[in-house]
Formats: structure tokens, C-alpha cells, sequence
RNA sequence: GGGCGAAUAGCUCAGCGGGAGAGCACUUCCCUUACAAGGAAGGGGUCACAGGUUCGAAUCCUGUUUCGCCCACCA
């Protein structure tokens, strides 16, 4: 830090500025939105972190993305609200806290419901303002004041509101109906929340025998084959496919179950595929999905054998009731096997569903539970997306959207959990009547048989019954005349993962088009996950995972955001490298030293007083106008298509590449007025307006370090994030760029020749130019870049030049020629030619005897080989560009 | 069993009908007063494979292979 240009210190400090800025924006006002007449209104709606934690580095992405739009929009003078919030999440956070309550030895049931509530919301509130907090260490320009959270009284109301109206209109329904069940957590789950995960396991054929005793040609009865022999002490019936020849002359008869002695009919049943197992099958209605259909179509009876907890009930029998599914899996084999009823057993690998949230084995289980008819309210959903309302970008989400909703079966919404909103119905302790009602309207008395003893249902809802409400209950929603309604609904944008397209994004679109006759939002932005940097998705149990937090304090919130947006496209996976994070924060720095350099030449400077006319700008501060235009119509026009990474890496492309690369390289002279006064004042407004222009550009993408130099530029308006998002100023100069084209093409040529002859640095000399027409006329133009640039003396035109030139072609019109001569010591020079020459051939020769050598190749690692062929491809190209230098040399 | 995605420079990835690119890594030179977290020059790719459409294909179509993901009630 020993220099510096204008008191700045020559690397740039997030830390020093971020907190800094954020409570700038904050007091000013600048993140609450104002829906006004004539202003267009944006907005997008927080996906709610949970608040079970903090937030990962794939929250980071998904924000990133969210406070890009929402900036560039604000700054497009759309009335933008970015609106935030958090989500109960049911039964996650229920977990936790239930973690947390073990470790001082405590169960929910000690604790009691409300106590146990209260420490539940204790911890929201702790989490909750956690994650405000790094959302702001993030940048986001977020709403403070419409802060939201699923539990609000607003939001509660919705839900509420929600329930009673699906019920009146039929769409909620209560029935005992087989459900997937998880005997650790002791609730239902949905079919979402089951995770299918191969396993290997054994498919057991028991033969059932026939209650008559054989049949006269031998057969003895009906032999089944199940993965699950425990589940046999319920079965109610054996079914056969109604086609099926070994068979159909069984139909109707009855065998007698093994074990338990009960006498269950044979039933044909076309679900019954005969190409598997034996093609018989034994059906449990009371524990397997198909088996309960089944059971409804043959009014087969119900015999529950595995209770709530997971162990084997009463009717299970007493030689297996109280005993763990598992082990009574263990002992019904055994005791199927004394009595010679196991006639066989393969090995057999099927699908086996676990809780999404513990990972235990779901048991199928019949219960009494409410559900969300999905029919009705899926044909619309699929509906609006077909018609293009509502678009995914990418858009082929749309075909896994509308798969799932054609093949979708109705939603349990009921968990046997404490923490979430309760379901707001009451049942009679007298004559059983189900009451649906909003709490406040909620009867005292039974309205059937007029008892007192009405009791509330102690389930709570799905947490994902909420959040399907969120982009309208938050806007205020059931009320609908809310102003915010209103004026930002339906919203514009939806930014989420894919892995949660119909747990939230379908459920959102079905219910809002259900309530509020609307869309919910205009497009669906999918993002990837961000995985480690072995492609691995990042997780706790791994230990791989990379806080967001760490990033930012160690390389400021604009790296990460950076990061995180460039290279990558919508709905595909990306790696976290420590490397793209260096290369983000070294662009950072490039920005902050642009500024440094240009800030050093902008003493005084008043963008109104000093603008040049036209006739006054020279050709590098034309070209660098017209691409100053090309490139914000380009990046305006990838952020239109959620192209963001595109944005970025134009951005970055052009302010790198082109400004500093370039434009900066060339105005240094100007600007210490070499070329005189004009040239000088032009450059100056030049390369104030790019500068200017690009951190508008950038500020989305990285709102800090744009806000520190901004405010330090020369700037109308109190900050950057409400500056105007720039679009073209009518400077695309076709004929400039391409001059300039022809010049910085002219620059590599030369730079060339010199490199590869090893012109030592100080050492100049004339160019001789051979050029026609524009060609020429571009050349004479820039003819001050090129000498400054190309470290040439001057441009000679239309010569031949000296003896021992070297020549290289430009745009395939022009010739640019270097007298050797003068430049180097030719003697010296091909000397050293030489032996360079003689080492490569050396080199070469030992590769190719190593390639030659049969033991090599067979004992050392194939890639150590092809490091050695290509090693070896490399020396011999080296030695065929050594001897062409010696003989342009010799010529 | 269906569906989707990926396969491009050593690595990570953009590009998706006319130029094969970026960052990192590699080689050479340069501490030139914006930046060595930098500058200049350079090496490196039959764009997985096979067909087809086209004047032209990394890019569109068909098929194949290898990874990865999602959905599905096969007991």
C-alpha cells in the first residue's frame, strides 16, 4: 500500500465500505417501493428461507439473482418491490427444536404443546433476524418495512380463509385413506416428502393353502411372493389378473393365512401384473397403497398390523404384537419357514420410501387425515403455463411442471405436528359432526346435535399450504382491496430451485388461480444448485459445504455475487471454486483501479461544462462510445431473458477487454496532454462517461464497489442504485469500430514481431506500413495509438522498409514490416536462436526416446504418457517456429 | 418403465446455424507512476461417437455410448 492516487489505497477493501453504504440505502429510503401513477410497477417475491437456520450458499445465488432484477429494474424507474420474508417450515423446524429440547433431556410431550410452541417461536425470532441480516450482508435490496413471515396474523388469516373455502367448495375433503406415514417423526407425510432409494431385499413366496383342502390335480393352493412378509398377518385377500389362465378357476375360492388362520377369499383384479412374481398377490389393505385401492374395489376388510410407532399391533397376533416391523419381519419368515409354507426366496432390489426430513423407512398407513382435491384445481394450473401466463425459463421445465400435475393424486395436508397453522376444524365429542370454520365464526355448540363438547382438530397444516399463498397472502391477501395487491400483483417474477417445482411453484400457481382468479407471477426462474468443487451436492453430513458468510468477509458481498452469477446458465448445477472467487475479486480490484487512475484526471471536472462536440472526439473515444452503446443494449437485452450470467461476463468483457485493455492505455497520453488541449478535453469527457456509464451498468450486479466509486465520480443524484439504467445515446459508429478494429489489430501485429524476436522493451524503431484505401485512411488515423501502443517510432506509409524485416499481414489488406535492423543485434539474436533451437531438438530427442521405449509405455500411467506426447507435439512445433525465426533472420 | 440434463483447451464452464471462446493452469518477457489480485506475447481443442438436413453444423434432426438428475404403486 505504498502508493496511492487520490488518498486510495491501490487494492480495494469491501469491508471498508459495505456496511457503510447499506445503512446509506437503508435510511434513505431507496429500498421501499411506492406503487405511483405513470410508474410501472416490478416485483418479486421472496422465496422464505426456512427458519431452521442460516442460509447456504444456494440461498446467496438465488438472492443474488433476485437483487439483480430488482435493481435493474428500480433503476429503469419501475416501482420495484422486492418483498421478504421467512417460512415456518413445519416440520423441520419442529425437528430442530426437538434436537435441541434432547439435549437437556426434554420431549415435546414433557414440555406440553404451548410451552413447547413458545420455545418454538423463541428460536424463529433468533433465526429469523439471523437471516435478515445476512441477507443484507448480501446487498439485498429488499422491503424491509413489508417484512413477512407464514405465520403473521395476516398470513394465518389467509390460510384460514384458504381451508374454509376450499371446504365449502368440496376441494378439502377428510377421510381415512392409506397415507405415507413416518413412525419416527409420528405424522403423515406427502407423496413429495417420500424419497424412492433402491435397496436390496428378498422376495419371499409363501404358499397360502386352500381352506378345501388340495385340488385333483394336485395343487395345494396359492403360492404369493412379497418383498414385505410381515405385512401377511393383515391380509384380507389373495388377487389374480382376470386373464390369467394358471389362475382364472381359482377365482372365488378361499385359502386359509398362514400364521394367523384367517380365511381370505381369491379375488381378480386387473391392477395384478401376472409377469411378475408368481403372479398372485397377497393383499394388505391397511399397509400398501395398491392393496388399499384394491381392498375398496372387492370390499375387503382392513386388519391393521403395524401401528403408528412402527411395532406390530394386537391384531398383528400375540405371538408378533408389540414387536418392531423389522423384527417381525425377521420372525414371520422364521415361522413360515417351520411350517414349510416359504417355498422360495430371491434376491430382489425394489424401491423403498424414506422420510424426506429423518430418512426412516415410510410406512403406509391408513389414518383419518384431510386432503386438498387436486383435480379441479390442476387442469387450470397446467392451463395458464400451456397458454404461455406463465413462463419457466428454462423452458423446459415447463414439460416436468405439466408431467407431474397430469399424473398428480390429492394433497394431504394434515401433520400430526404442533408447530404450524392449526386446522381450523372442530369435532363433536357427542355425535361425531366435523364443523370447518374461521375461528372467530367458530360455534360454541354442536349445530347437528347442539352439544357442547366441540373440540378443535389438533393437526396443523402442511407447511407448503402456506407458502402455496405466499406471492398474494403477503400482499395482503384475503382482503381484496389491499392497495399492495393492487399495484404489485400479479408479480412479476419467480426465482427458485428446481428441486422445489411442485412442492411450492405448482401449488402456488394452482391456488392462485383458485382465490384470486389470477396468476401468481409472470415467469419462473429456475436455478441450479451450487455443488462443491467435486460436483458434490453440498451437504452437512459431508461437511463440504461453503458459507456464504465466509465468502463475503473474506472477499467482500460483490465477489460472491459475482461469483455466483457469471458462467452459468438457469436451471444448470455449478461448481463453488475458490479460483472463480479470486477471479471475481481481481475484477473487483480492476474496477477500483480503473476508477483510481481515471479519478487522478478528473479534478474539476464538471460533465456539463467540458462536453465536446462531435467533431472534437477522435477515433479511439468514438469506437469507445459506440461500444459503450452496443454493449448496454446487449446487457439490457440478456438481463430481458434472465441471461444474467450473460450480462455479466458482456460487462465484464467490454470494462476489462476494451476500456481498461484499450481505451484507458490510450488516453493516458491525452490526458497528460500530449496531443494538445482538445484532444485532452475530449478524452477526459470520454473516459468520464464510460466510467460513469459502466457503474450503472454494474450495479446490480455489484452494488458496493459501484456505489464507493460512483459517489466519488462526478455524479448527478444521491446514489447509484436510483441513477437511471443507461440505454444507447444514438453513438453506435459502425465505421469506428471498425478503423479501430483495423488498429488494435495493427498493435497485436506489431507487439507480435517484437515478442518473437525479442526486441528488448526500450529499444524503438519506424514501421513501414503498406496499406490502400480505408485501410490506410484507419491507419493514418490511429497512427499515434499504434506508435504508443506498439512501442514504435513512428508509422512510415508506403515504403518498403529496411533489409531483414519482419512482416505481418493485417486484415488481410494491410502489411506492417519491422526493420530488424536497429532493433536487434541479428548476429546476437540468431545466435541465440540457435541454441535455443538445439535445446528443443535435445529435448524432443529425449521424448521421443522415452516414447520409444516399450517399458515406458507399458509400465507408467497413461496420463504421465500422454503428458509425454504432448510434451513432445509441443518441442517439435517450438523447433519448426525456432528455424522459421532463423530463416526470416538470415533473409 | 418413462422423462430431462450434461459431454467444447489440462481443470471449471460460456457459446447453440457462418470467427472455436473465457477464467484458471502452462511457456516467454515486463515491478512501463491505475492495478504484479497486473501488463504484453504465446502454446494447447477432428466441440463424445455415427449418420442425416444445409452452400455451410459445436450449434438443427436421428441413433449410439458414458455420466448425472427427476418422475413412477410393480407386490
Amino acid at each position: 500500500m505504498a502508493r496511492t492516487e487520490q488518498g486510495l489505497p491501490p487494492v480495494y477493501d469491501p469491508a471498508r465500505v459495505e456496511t457503510k453504504w447499506y445503512a446509506y440505502w437503508e435510511e434513505s429510503g431507496f429500498f421501499r417501493a411506492e406503487a405511483e401513477p405513470g410508474r410501472e410497477p416490478f416485483c418479486i417475491v421472496i422465496p422464505p428461507p426456512n427458519v431452521t437456520g442460516n442460509l447456504h450458499i444456494g440461498h446467496a445465488l438465488n438472492n443474488t439473482i433476485q437483487d439483480i432484477l430488482i435493481r435493474w429494474r428500480r433503476m429503469q424507474g419501475r416501482a420495484a418491490l422486492w418483498l421478504p420474508g421467512t417460512d415456518h417450515a413445519g416440520i423441520a423446524t419442529q425437528a430442530v427444536v426437538e434436537k435441541e429440547l434432547a439435549k437437556e433431556g426434554l420431549t415435546r410431550q414433557q414440555l406440553g404443546r404451548e410451552r413447547f410452541l413458545e420455545r418454538v417461536w423463541a428460536w424463529k425470532e433468533r433465526y429469523e433476524a439471523n437471516i435478515i441480516g445476512q441477507l443484507k450482508r448480501l446487498g439485498c435490496s429488499c422491503d424491509w418495512t413489508r417484512t413477512r413471515f407464514t405465520m403473521d396474523p395476516g398470513l394465518s388469516r389467509a390460510v384460514e380463509e384458504v381451508f374454509v373455502r376450499y371446504y365449502e367448495k368440496g376441494l378439502i375433503y377428510r377421510g381415512d385413506y392409506i397415507v405415507n406415514w413416518c413412525p419416527r417423526c409420528e405424522t403423515a407425510i406427502s407423496d413429495l416428502e417420500v424419497n424412492h432409494e433402491p435397496a436390496e431385499g428378498k422376495l419371499w413366496h409363501i404358499l397360502y393353502p386352500f381352506v378345501d383342502g388340495p385340488l385333483p390335480d394336485g395343487r395345494r393352493g396359492v403360492v404369493v411372493a412379497t418383498t414385505r412378509p410381515e405385512t401377511m398377518l393383515g391380509d384380507t385377500a389373495v388377487a389374480v389378473h382376470p386373464d390369467d389362465d394358471r389362475y382364472r378357476d381359482l377365482v372365488g375360492r378361499t385359502v386359509r393365512l398362514p400364521l394367523v388362520g384367517r380365511e381370505i377369499p381369491i379375488v381378480a383384479d386387473a391392477f395384478v401384473d401376472p409377469s411378475f412374481g408368481t403372479g398372485a398377490v397377497k393383499v394388505t389393505p391397511a399397509h400398501d397403497p395398491d392393496d388399499f385401492e384394491c381392498g375398496r374395489r372387492h370390499g375387503l376388510p382392513l386388519v391393521q398390523v403395524i401401528g403408528q410407532d412402527g411395532r406390530m399391533t394386537a391384531a398383528a397376533g400375540p405371538a408378533y404384537a408389540g414387536l418392531d416391523r423389522f423384527a417381525a419381519r425377521a420372525a414371520v419368515v422364521r415361522d413360515l419357514e417351520a411350517q414349510g409354507l416359504l417355498v422360495g426366496v430371491e434376491e430382489h432390489t425394489h424401491a423403498v420410501g424414506r422420510c424426506d426430513r429423518c430418512d426412516t423407512v415410510v410406512e403406509p398407513l391408513v389414518s383419518r387425515q384431510w386432503f386438498v382435491r387436486m383435480g379441479p384445481l390442476a387442469g387450470p394450473a397446467m392451463e395458464v403455463v400451456r397458454q404461455g401466463l406463465v413462463r419457466f425459463v428454462p423452458e423446459r421445465f415447463t414439460k416436468i411442471y405439466l408431467n407431474w400435475l397430469e399424473n398428480v393424486r390429492d394433497w394431504c395436508i394434515s401433520r400430526q405436528l404442533w408447530w404450524g397453522h392449526r386446522i381450523p376444524a372442530w369435532e363433536c365429542r357427542d355425535c361425531g359432526e366435523t364443523v370447518v370454520a374461521r375461528e372467530r365464526e367458530a360455534p360454541a355448540n354442536c349445530p347437528r346435535c347442539g352439544g357442547a363438547r366441540l373440540e378443535r382438530d389438533p393437526d396443523v397444516l402442511d407447511t407448503w399450504f402456506s407458502s402455496a399463498l405466499w406471492p398474494f397472502s403477503t400482499l395482503g391477501w384475503p382482503d381484496e382491496d389491499a392497495p399492495d395487491l393492487r399495484d404489485f400483483y400479479p408479480t412479476d417474477v419467480l426465482v427458485t430451485g428446481y428441486d422445489i417445482i411442485f412442492f411450492w411453484v405448482a401449488r402456488m400457481i394452482f391456488s392462485a388461480l383458485e382465490f384470486t382468479g389470477r396468476i401468481p407471477f409472470r415467469h419462473v426462474l429456475v436455478t441450479g444448485l451450487v455443488r462443491d468443487h467435486l460436483g458434490r451436492k453440498m451437504s452437512k453430513s459431508l461437511g463440504n459445504g461453503v458459507d456464504p458468510l465466509e465468502v463475503i468477509e473474506k472477499y467482500g458481498a460483490d465477489t460472491l455475487r459475482f461469483t455466483l452469477v457469471t458462467g452459468n446458465t438457469p436451471g444448470n448445477d455449478q461448481r463453488f471454486h475458490w479460483e472463480k472467487v479470486e477471479g471475481a475479486r481481481n475484477f473487483c480490484n480492476k474496477i477500483w483501479n480503473a476508477a483510481r487512475f481515471a479519478l487522478g484526471h478528473l479534478e474539476g471536472f464538471d460533465p456539463a461544462g467540458e462536453a465536446p462536440g462531435p467533431e472534437e472526439l477522435e477515433l479511439a473515444d468514438r469506437w469507445i462510445l459506440s461500444r459503450l452503446d452496443a454493449v448496454t443494449a446487449e446487457a439490457t437485452g440478456a438481463l430481458e431473458r434472465f441471461e444474467l450470467g450473460e450480462a455479466a461476463r458482456l460487462l465484464y468483457d467490454f470494462f476489462w477487454g476494451e476500456v481498461c485493455d484499450w481505451y484507458l492505455e490510450i488516453v493516458k497520453p491525452r490526458l497528460a496532454g500530449a496531443d494538445g488541449e482538445a484532444s485532452r478535453r475530449a478524452a477526459r469527457h470520454t473516459l468520464w462517461t464510460v466510467l460513469e456509464t459502466s457503474l450503472r451498468l454494474l450495479h446490480p450486479f455489484l452494488p458496493f464497489l459501484t456505489e464507493e466509486v460512483w459517489q466519488r465520480l462526478p455524479h448527478r443524484g444521491p446514489s447509484v442504485m436510483v441513477a437511471p439504467w443507461p440505454v444507447p445515446q444514438g453513438r453506435r459508429d459502425p465505421e469506428a469500430e471498425a478503423r479501430m478494429g483495423l488498429v488494435m489489430e495493427a498493435v497485436r501485429a506489431l507487439r507480435n514481431l517484437r515478442a518473437e524476436m525479442n526486441v528488448p522493451p526500450g529499444r524503438k524503431a519506424p514501421a513501414y506500413v503498406r496499406a490502400a484505401g480505408r485501410d490506410l485512411e484507419a491507419l493514418r488515423e490511429g497512427e499515434r495509438y499504434v506508435c504508443r501502443l506498439a512501442h514504435v517510432e513512428e508509422l512510415r506509409f508506403g515504403e518498403d522498409g529496411a533489409a531483414g524485416k519482419v512482416v505481418a499481414a493485417v486484415a488481410g489488406a494491410a502489411e506492417l514490416r519491422l526493420p530488424l535492423a536497429g532493433l536487434v543485434d541479428v548476429e546476437r539474436e540468431a545466435a541465440r536462436l540457435r541454441r535455443e533451437l538445439e535445446e528443443a531438438r535435445a529435448e524432443l530427442a529425449r521424448a521421443r526416446g522415452k516414447l520409444a521405449n516399450e517399458g515406458f509405455l507399458r509400465g507408467a500411467p497413461p496420463e504421465v504418457v500422454d503428458k509425454e506426447r504432448r510434451k513432445a507435439e509441443e518441442l517439435a512445433a517450438r523447433a519448426e517456429r525456432l528455424e522459421a525465426r532463423l530463416n526470416e533472420l538470415a533473409g
